[in-house]
DNA sequence: TGGCTATATTACTATATAGTAGTATAGTGT
DNA sequence: ACACTATACTACTATATAGTAATATAGCCA
């Protein structure tokens, strides 16, 4: 049927399941512009402790992100800038899905005034 | 705290969510080929029927997809082939991810044989 | 050693959803 | 109208996981 294993699709699948968790995106925008440690993550983000912590793990075990610990505190920082490509990717299309959807409107609109 | 507003970064998520199953990622790359009608995507996946109309409708309710009645059935296509773009990029990561943990376990063997 | 701070882990609850069986709906030919 | 087929929907179960409170661990300093 299909060329892809369904191996390496179950692999990808898992890969986006990863980014399809708005506090985990929002951890990622934070580390864009460099490293942070989990403190200032969690400041930033609003989210609770425990929480970030389970986010960094799995954007670790991912390979998104890299762990370096440092004293007493621990930084994380992005190792596959690569989902920043994909989410413009994303961004772009959902944004060109936008603006058709508001000519649609437009026309139903014409419709209603004629 | 990041330029991209929360609002937008949500929509993002819901976009990497809808594509992190396998299922649908498999009806996908069937649907890569050409369009479908249901029942061929039953075929070709083994899904079950349900399950498969489910899956249809997320993908596009997401716009990745796009539904053609046709008599009694119903034909299925992509009309967002970027999908194909983001798969690709995911897979070229894992696979540099897959050699460089190679490259440890070798290194690891190294140290084991000394 | 003892106390302090940063991070991780555990145990739990609440929610979301994949899969499925059964049912409903819609087109098509008789 | 009736039977037949293709697709969609509903109700349900089982599973996964986000969030949280409490606890554990590890580094640092007095």
């Amino acid at each position: 049927m299909s060329q892809i294993p369904i191996s390496a699709l179950a692999q990808i699948a898992d890969y986006f399941k990863v980014l399809s968790e708005l506090s985990r995106l929002q951890v990622l925008c934070i580390l864009k512009s460099g490293a942070k440690n989990v403190t200032e993550i969690i400041e930033e983000t609003g989210l609770g402790q425990a929480n970030v912590s389970k986010h960094l793990k799995i954007l670790t075990q991912a390979g998104i992100v890299q762990r370096q610990p440092q004293g007493v505190s621990v930084y994380y920082q992005i190792t596959d800038p690569m989902i920043f490509d994909l989410c413009e990717l994303v961004c772009h299309s959902l944004e060109t899905r936008w603006q058709e959807q508001s000519k649609q409107l437009e026309k139903l609109d014409g419709f209603r005034r004629l």
